[in-house]
RNA sequence: GUGAGCGUAGCUCAGUUGGCAGAGCCCCUGACUGUGGAUCAGGUGGUCGGGGGUUCAAAUCCCCUCGCUCACCCCA
């Protein structure tokens, strides 16, 4: 071994690249379906953008970035998500002056300096959509049905909305009552959940320690500690799944790992993916854009992680293309056959058939069986014979008939057949 | 950052008390002067993750190290 990849980092070989580029054309489709514009901002940001828009305190700032200093003494970070760096962007060409309202979609990697397991990677893929300037339910809830049809498009069947509404200018008061219910009962906590109790109580509400999930049981719920406003709001964002027809549960755990949350917050899991089966998440973000910078534009978006999708989709065995790579294998017989071949194969290339050829000067017996093994339903034979005659032999593969074209019209013939 | 398991051919893996480094798949050639899926024969391919130690002798035992995997934390 030479030269080894980068720890948590993968390479995505030409059979990797089928289901990871269908899972990217499903996101192109749907998200541009419900009105999105893809956008693409830079893989790595000022360190500052993401402290200041994801947390100080959250565990991806505080220990999970990928930050480098640059030649010029600058601290640069590889993004760690996307809304950050889409948000900036906004601001920094100035969209929100046009109209507060954009709707918008990436796709791209994401880096997390965290050490490597099933479905987490130091690079890792997401596609997410970002929906600004509308704090009406409704856009809650076209983000939500967006990311129900983007993951049935996949076709990952056992799937779980999970819903709930964290508030946002009584989240305060409500952290202090969990804080107060919580405190005559953390000598009981594990090491772990006591000191969530300071840095972030709220995610002590998803704790997976079986004792500690008792004991909180009966804790103050957000959902019963939201304003009146709030709890409007979270009823329509029902109300409208409700008629969409969109299937979820309100999980009171639900609190989602980043500072910038308010009102809703949702995940989408599926069964089969061991620790690892979150496949997306999302929430409304009311404060951020005025957290980094800009005006008060309400927004609300969603990640999903295109490699634990693919996971999903692999454990559940949806079938990922099964479409041969090549109509037509070219097929020669003797040294001096190859360039009349090439010739040939050019002109299949130019029509708009997908062909091949050997290119190693193999038996004809080898060539033949690589014709087979790609599925090819055309093999063209070219040999001295045919050449001689200016003519190709066409096999179909699946009958084993064959017949003779003359070579001028092999083009128009093979067109015919492999584009019906 | 913590814990556990695992590193032998391109891939999946055997390898017994320390004694010639193997199988299957893949790939190439042939049996079949120009035709695939089956069968058979032959062939290519290894710093046994790396370094050090013990020993006449180490893939095997000991130490160190690197990497991978899974889990914890947290998250997509």
């Amino acid at each position: 071994m030479s030269i080894a990849k980068v720890r948590g980092t993968r390479d995505l070989l030409p059979d990797d690249m089928i289901a990871q580029q269908r899972v990217e054309q499903a996101a192109h489709d749907v998200f541009a379906r419900f009105g999105y514009g893809e956008i693409r901002t830079p893989m790595f940001e000022r360190t500052e953008l993401f402290v200041r828009g994801i947390g100080e305190g959250t565990d991806i700032v505080s220990k999970e970035m990928y930050t480098f200093e640059d030649r010029g003494g600058r601290s640069v970070t590889l993004r760690p998500e996307g809304t950050a760096g889409v948000v900036r962007a906004c601001l920094e060409q100035n969209l929100f002056k046009q109209s507060p309202v954009h709707k918008l979609y990436y796709v791209g990697p994401m880096f997390r300096y965290e050490r490597p397991q099933a479905g987490r990677y130091r690079e890792h893929y997401q596609a997410g959509i970002e929906a600004f300037g509308v704090a009406d339910p409704l856009m809650d809830a076209e983000v939500l049905v967006c990311a129900y049809e983007f993951v049935g498009a996949l076709g990952i069947k056992p799937v779980e909305i999970r819903l709930n509404s964290i508030g946002n200018e009584e989240r305060p008061a409500y952290i202090e009552k969990l804080k107060e219910y919580i405190r005559p009962r953390l000598a009981e906590m594990g090491a772990r959940d006591q000191e969530r109790f300071e840095a972030n109580p709220l995610r002590m509400l998803d704790s997976k320690d079986a004792h500690t999930r008792e004991l909180l049981e009966d804790a103050p719920k957000t959902a019963d500690h939201l304003s009146p406003e709030s709890v409007e709001h979270f009823d329509a964002v029902r109300r409208l799944l409700d008629r969409a027809n969109v299937p979820y549960v309100v999980d009171p755990y639900i609190v989602r790992g980043l500072d910038y949350y308010t009102r809703t917050v949702f995940e989408i899991t599926t069964a089969g993916l061991g620790a690892q089966d979150t496949i997306l998440g999302g929430g409304r973000y009311d404060d951020l854009v005025s957290e980094v910078g800009g005006g008060p534009v309400p927004g609300i978006g969603f990640a999903a992680g295109l490699d634990r999708l693919i996971l999903a989709m692999r454990e559940q065995d949806v079938a990922i293309d099964e479409r041969p790579k090549h109509d037509v294998y070219v097929v020669t017989i003797g040294d001096d056959t190859r360039e009349t071949a090439f010739e040939a194969l050019t002109a299949l290339r130019r029509a708009g058939i997908r062909a091949e050829m050997d290119h190693q000067g193999r038996s004809v017996r080898a060539q033949m069986k690589t014709a087979n093994q790609l599925r090819v339903p055309y093999v063209v034979v070219l040999g001295e014979d045919e050449i001689a005659r200016q003519e190709a032999t066409v096999r179909d593969m699946d009958d084993q008939s064959q017949e003779t074209v003359p070579l001028a019209e092999l083009t128009s013939r093979l067109s015919a057949r492999t584009n019906p």
